[in-house]
DNA sequence: CCCCGGCAATACCTTTAGACTATAGGTGCG
DNA sequence: CGCACCTATAGTCTAAAGGTATTGCCGGGG
């Protein structure tokens, strides 16, 4: 049985006239016929009683119909499904962000394929940027706004920084440098440094290390912390001073002072994703956050 | 596309190979390939991502996968399904009946068809016969233990005989006759009738008249009820008497006594269905009925 | 590092079956 | 009673499904 002999069974069943339902599936009707004999013979049941001049459905007839619809209407819609998907009109996409350290591009970025397309649904998920890679790995989410690229050993990753963002220094309130408008990089050479833990941020204390060493010297770390709000409350208590995204302004918390670097140091911002992803809906949100990105800069 | 399109589709995705699925579906590779890339094209959606050595679902071909096998999966369940029906294994099956008169043909045949067609679901309908005609006319039942022969006008009927009622007189417990064990016709001839009226019961004065012509005289009807209850009523009110089959004695009433013709006269009872009706499960049903019908004579 | 096994794609040929024309045969309506 | 209409059948054609042979490519193993 194919899909054919559900189209001219409905056919003929609408105008109970092979001859009209020939000529409306532009078809002789003979072949009709023919058709339609060879799907009662290959199911076996009766779905038509014909005489010379009249037809009618059979009780069978009326139930088959009933399911020939169903089914060419699943295939039709079926078809105009993944169509739809294929376009990245419709499907899911997951995005994972840091909610401490967003910016003005996710929301904006969001509203722009969202107007573009309305039926793709949008799930967000608040990650530190190495749950995000695991993420990424298992196929939780599609794309993450990692920060930091990811580590040279994400092989399946690609990634792109979407923008460059001014890097400031966390120094507790009482340090005399916080009494500065701004603060030069090697006027933290021996001061000690709070970093963000590779369990939760992997490359963190990479960036911080090749950021000081422009300035030629290593900083020493004396404590990590899991999450940015215990960066600012380690650095609050005096443990040590550290760099951030600017953007960390937006975490205020008593005690700690934000300077900016002078010469001005910038750091990456990226989104990564899974190089084998297909999905076209992710396609077409990096090429907005891409648009979006060069057009803020 | 057609049902060949989905059913190689879901081969190919089963074991991401054209070289396996061709083999399980009994055809050369090449075959497979170029139909499987016929339906993208038709679809104008790529749902494989082959490299030379590897096949992979696309994200489209993964949600076509799964409405692809709902469609083959409802193809077959649908060819299933209808043959079923053409067995008689399936279906409704709409039977009306006359509560006052049933007799112990009815409760036998519905179990024997139900033992023998546990999936046809049986509806029984408590109807007057006019009410069946109506009912039948109207395709709202299959079927209908009408007692008296339709009215010839029905044409769209056929009708069969299934037993042969003997008939009783009904008296009021005053009149004279009730003293007597058995009744002749022809002592009626003077009496008034109490009638089933024509709205309810179509034929029943014309089986009156023409039995008691048999006697050689035409009963006087003087009042007609609408139901049986109402009848045994007005017998024992002493409107009149009247004649019924045997099986009014289910319904026994005061005041009423009911004495056997002597000759003996027998009326048929009759089943009655469209003569158009198709119904695998009526036609069954009408089997089992004439067999149980012919084996209690 | 190269070769060989395995797999998908391509080219070309064969066969199947769907479609067409012509026509027969039967029914219903005027 | 004949005409118009409808379905079924016969015979032919052709498009498309299917098969064979072969190429080209990747990837693992010697």
């Amino acid at each position: 049985m194919e899909l054919r002999h559900l189209r001219y069974f409905v056919a003929v069943a609408d105008d109970l006239s092979f001859t009209k339902a020939a000529a409306k599936l532009h078809l002789a009707q003979p072949s009709l016929t023919r058709q339609i004999h060879n799907l009662e013979e290959e199911i076996g049941v009766r779905l038509l009683n014909r005489t010379k001049s009249h037809v009618a459905l059979t009780e069978e007839g009326r139930s088959f119909l009933v399911d020939a619809r169903r089914i060419l209407a699943l295939a039709t819609e079926s078809i105009l499904a993944v169509q739809r998907l294929s376009r990245g009109e419709s499907g899911q996409l997951n995005i994972a962000y840091l909610s401490n350290s967003d910016f003005e591009l996710l929301p904006e970025t969001l509203g722009a394929f969202r107007q573009a397309f309305p039926h793709v649904a949008l799930n967000l998920f608040d990650m530190a940027p190495a749950e995000q890679f695991r993420a990424l790995e298992a196929r939780k989410i599609d794309l993450g706004f990692v920060g930091l690229p990811p580590p040279a050993t994400a092989g399946h990753l690609k990634w792109e920084s979407i923008a460059r963002h001014r890097t400031v220094v966390v120094l507790p309130g009482k340090d005399p440098l916080a009494r500065k408008p701004q603060v030069s990089l090697r006027e933290l050479k021996t001061m000690f440094f709070v970093g963000m833990s590779e369990k939760t941020h992997p490359g963190f204390r990479n960036w911080l290390t090749e950021t000081c060493q422009q300035a030629g010297f290593t900083p020493r770390i004396l404590q990590d912390a899991e999450l940015e709000p215990a960066l600012m409350t380690f650095v609050a208590e005096g443990l040590g001073v550290s760099l951030a995204r600017e953007h960390i302004k937006k975490l205020p918390h008593p005690g700690v002072v934000l300077r900016p670097l002078a010469p001005l140091v910038k750091s990456d911002y990226c989104i990564a994703w899974n190089r084998d992803n297909d999905s076209r809906a992710l396609q077409q949100y990096i090429e907005i956050v891409k648009r979006l990105a060069t057009r803020s800069r």
